[in-house]
DNA sequence: ATATACTGTGTATGCTTTACACTAAGTTAT
DNA sequence: ATAACTTAGTGTAAAGCATACACAGTATAT
């Protein structure tokens, strides 16, 4: 791929921060990029949009590009202008994001040359990233930090049947501080938008916990209700 | 201002969605275009971003240009970026709201050949609108009415110093219902949000009210504590 | 059988939300 | 001066939710 400046004028690329929950570990997807600038650099996955698509299905086929993963449901949350964010010219990008429950089918095999390797990396320990995919990201986690005290989107992250204690975890992941076990659930099943299953973990060491999913048609209750004031 | 379609291949512009509250009413900010495409409609202020400024600046500018109001302090709230959101090519636009406070010094001036004239629109009672604006306008609305549930916002739109009931009628305004007049300000002054002053409201026909001023020391605080999960 | 490691549960206290209706105070009209 | 009008301002009981806190139960491994 060559640079023109010339096009650089106004040129807007998509920038991607996909969470995942793995290990206990909240993660997420970076690329090593194999392109200046910032070669061998890690990178949120992002490219350039074309002139000929609308930006959610570019933020699709930029994602699965990058990393070949598919049918990601993406929310764009901020458009980053300043003007010197790109060393080639002005770039405006247009930051979505994801969260995604990993499993097999979710293998990450990048389909461009731009890209050496895509790869989880724990957000606790992230590596200096390219541009300012640093502010981006950390835009990204607070977003999502904020989200989880009013929306359930815990759940996207998790295997389909959980336990709570998982859940629990993956808040502890995400809020930083730890929960009160009791009060976590009393919480959580007060919600109502968890399908307690009568089927256990398998494959535990130690006693098994029972599994749970998550309803989504109660959860839909649940957020027009919540978007009231009370009267 | 020429038209030069090789240059919509990648351009992006601002929009802005101004809300105040006068009468009772809230008001969104419109212009009244002197310019095709949509001479003659009604349309939410907004323009080219020029190659050498940032957004947020470029969002200053372009009101002030359209609409005479500066120093508005403006967030972006979302990028609308479908190919054929503007009938001459593809224009990404990044949209803003803001909420103010009207007063003498905020007369609408416009000062571009651009807009014929600036007005405010009662949002209960909106023209037909260029472009996508009526969807861009939604979703500004949409983002109010749930930021208000969690984030005094409301003491933008009011002056400075307000009594309860004007409080509560902004609320209702927004949300588009009725509230009981002992909850709600149980509610506001439980929030501590809410200095109360030696000073009553005048030149009102009938009892006038107290006057209270926001707090914006204590709302800090406040806010900081609902980025908590409790325990 | 025993050690291990995690699961699962209850209660008391205080705070917040909700539902609900009348009196007080100031202004206007006569 | 008085009556009529209009808005301001207030309390309480009941229900629900948040918080703080500790130990017995159960599946597994050895």
């Amino acid at each position: 791929m060559e640079f023109e400046l010339k096009k650089f004028d106004s040129v807007f690329t998509i920038d991607c921060v996909i969470f995942a929950f793995d290990a206990g570990e909240l993660k997420v997807l970076l690329i090593e990029r194999n392109e200046e600038p910032y070669k061998d650099w890690w990178a949120l996955p992002g490219n350039f949009v074309t002139h000929d698509e609308g930006i959610d299905q570019a933020a699709e086929r930029i994602l699965g590009e990058l990393t070949g993963l598919r049918d990601i449901f993406m929310e764009q949350f901020h458009i980053f202008g300043e003007v010197d964010r790109h060393p080639y010219g002005r770039v405006i990008t247009v930051a979505y994001y994801a969260m995604i429950r990993l499993n097999k089918q979710k293998e990450l095999k990048p389909a461009s040359s731009f890209v050496k390797k895509a790869f989880w990396h724990s957000v606790n320990d992230l590596p200096k990233l390219a541009f300012d995919h640093a502010r981006i990201f950390e835009k990204s986690f607070q977003k999502i930090k904020r989200k989880i005290l009013y929306s359930p989107i815990a759940f996207e992250l998790l295997p389909e049947k959980f336990t709570l204690t998982q859940l629990q975890n993956l808040y502890e992941a995400i809020l930083g501080n730890k929960l009160d076990k009791r009060n976590f659930r009393k919480k959580m099943l007060n919600y109502g938008v968890l399908k307690e299953l009568d089927e256990k973990q398998r494959g535990v060491s130690y006693r098994a916990a029972k599994l749970y999913k998550f309803d989504r048609r109660k959860y839909i209750k649940l957020f027009q209700k919540e978007l009231s004031f009370g009267k």
